[in-house]
DNA sequence: GCATTACGTTGAACACGTTCAATTTTTCCC
DNA sequence: GGGAAAAATTGAACGTGTTCAACGTAATGC
């Protein structure tokens, strides 16, 4: 993407993503028009839902053209997909600060989950759009697919950062983030179908579920279960899940 | 759904959904337009594709009227929903027949994978459709979603019956079915997602994670593992994934 | 038979996501 | 400053999923 020298800059402030303050970066007036549009999409999302806020709006209310929304995102849901990009960067941030602070593996794993909640609490309207091309492989916005690696993969490090301190056994650490990361899937999935008040519910199943996890992991290293684990290792390395040795 | 005695009555044959040969039925007019919609539908999405096929060629090659195809099928999805209950229909059926010729616990869990995997293996791309709503937990198409309850308590009953003759302890017998429904929806998606030659890594992927369930599940009787057994159940139950006690 | 009613069917119209050729604005280079 | 190239922006047009008021046709009661 080029960057070019022009007069027209504007400092770049957005909420929704609260930049390292190091680096006072500026935008172009095409990335600031980026950013309006995305910003203005997200909250009628929230306001409206998903479905029910249409590009038109979306554009009128931006100030911009339909095509140009199209322009710099290629999609409707391209729109939540960046909105996504966003959380992660922001759950990035937060979380990678808060491990710092945080001794215990239990309360490690158990702050990743909550601060991520924190952020997504009340865009479950947007989150469920995100699931759209589960069963679409080759689409880019299918969120297992090749084109969302590097969004899972900085959800993963973060997990792979919460275990760092851990004494493990090497195909353990090998498994764990992505075991996490699935988990952390499932916990998205039960937050968007939960119509508990604050989430009770949700933050309920996560408590349980870093609880039994720090309790498996303690399971895991006794010498008899060695064999169990390196089953499950093999299964997940024929399936490709996980690298192959 | 009324059941008129028109004159214009047409036996039931249809390739995709054998029927019992005992009752000869017989279905009105306003059925027979159905399947053939229905019939048409599913052929089009396996020829070129769910996204790719239209509604009006759907309704020109079936010799109907657009409208009429909406007056059956309140949407797109709605057919491979209704394409997703003959599957489920069948796999019930050749399923229930196996059961009653397989012995170990294995290989009624295997059978069980194996057979639906023989039903859906060309049809990626119906099947694909079918996780587009996932993320809207009031939408009618969500597999997820209380609108879809039957499915998954028949998929879960044949679970059920393939454990009945194992010794288990009651959390157990209740909980199974569930979390196997969970790991056949995985092996599904991960169907979706393998490119291998005759589902090679799929059949793979279903061996090694009927192995492995019959092994967990011979360890899991064991009493030094019920107080695990139990947190687990705890937590699901808290969760609202099994009922409380 | 004929009227009445319910069922089956039609296709034009609508809204919305998406595309793209055309236009305006900005940048770059001399 | 001026002309050319690149970037940004416009909005009409298209295809498709979906709706619905109107029409046809078969069943029912007399």
């Amino acid at each position: 993407m080029s960057f070019p020298k022009g007069r027209e800059v504007v400092s770049r402030v957005s909420d929704s993503r609260p930049e390292d303050s190091r680096t006072v970066e500026k935008m172009t007036r095409s990335e600031a028009t980026q950013e309006q549009i995305l910003d203005t999409a997200i909250g009628l999302f929230r306001e409206h839902g998903f479905d029910e806020t249409t590009m038109r709006e979306i554009a009128s209310e931006a100030g911009v053209a339909l095509g140009l929304a199209y322009h710099y995102f290629p999609s409707k849901e391209a729109l939540v997909m960046a909105y996504y990009e966003r959380v992660q960067r922001e759950h990035h941030i937060v979380a990678h600060e808060q491990l710092a602070h945080t001794r215990s593996l239990r309360d490690r794993l158990a702050m990743l989950f909550e601060t991520k909640l924190d952020i997504l609490k009340d865009d479950r309207k947007l989150l469920g759009a995100l699931f759209r091309y589960t069963g679409n492989p080759d689409h880019p916005l299918s969120f297992l697919g090749k084109a969302t690696a590097p969004l899972r993969a900085d959800c993963m490090s973060l997990f792979a950062e919460a275990l760092e301190p851990e004494r493990l056994p090497d195909d353990l650490r090998e498994l764990l983030p992505l075991a996490m990361w699935a988990l952390h899937m499932g916990v998205l999935l039960y937050f968007l179908y939960d119509s508990s008040p604050n989430l009770k519910q949700t933050r309920k199943l996560v408590n349980g579920s870093v609880d039994l996890t720090a309790s498996f992991l303690k399971l895991a290293k006794f010498p008899l279960l060695r064999p169990v684990r390196r089953s499950v290792m093999g299964l997940l390395r024929d399936a490709g899940l996980i690298q192959p040795r």
